[in-house]
DNA sequence: GCTAAATATGAATAGTTGTTCATATGTATA
DNA sequence: TATACATATGAACAACTATTCATATTTAGC
């Protein structure tokens, strides 16, 4: 497997930002649709302020995007990949789950 | 995308552990041959001590497993899900790559 | 413009983590 | 068993990160 170290670096930093289970738990929230950040909080059951701060690093990573409607700020997954790539690493948790 | 709590952080932990990019390049020199850790120090540019530190938490995570053979011991990644899921992604941030 | 609602930002901090250095353990061969 | 080789471990530390608290910014409605 060949990959040059930019690439190595770049695909890490992606990792490091799911490594954290607040941060990834925001994540999976607004992965399939269009979550508030309001709404967000309320599902993470973390602080505003945290879910603000988290959702700058993934928006910074295009992890998430955002798109504004009057005072509300929508994020969603910022594309299928992230979307994909996710739901199978779930799916294959939850498969291990079964066979334990 | 629902999920319970102690799979995402399980979930969480592995990306933890592929956030870093020494480990993740550890990871990726044992990714599709068995490689001892002499070779994986050798390819990674890491040193002796790191390696042999991060392949613990590799081993802990059952991301990798090790196979003695006389004095060499020789580490693999653990499994075909892990392969794939890497190579994935690896592809896909190539190809990204490409678009720029 | 003023107020309230929604979201973002900055500073401060406690806890974690990657790395190094020195040393230990295990294994083969002489 | 002594020596060399291969790998692992433990302590120590600097750098980083998640979180909180307080405050700022943006927007809508009055």
């Amino acid at each position: 497997m060949q990959i040059k170290t930019d690439q190595l670096v770049e695909l890490s930093e992606v990792f490091k930002l799911l490594g954290d289970p607040t941060r990834l738990r925001i994540l999976l929230t607004c992965l399939e649709q269009e979550m508030t950040v309001g709404e967000i909080v309320t599902a993470s059951e973390a602080s505003q302020s945290l879910v603000s701060h988290h959702l700058r690093l993934l928006r910074a990573a295009r992890l998430v995007k955002p798109r504004r409607e009057g005072r509300h700020i929508y994020y969603r997954a910022h594309d299928d990949h992230i979307r994909c790539t996710l739901k199978d690493m779930i799916e294959h948790v939850q498969e291990e789950e079964d066979m334990v």
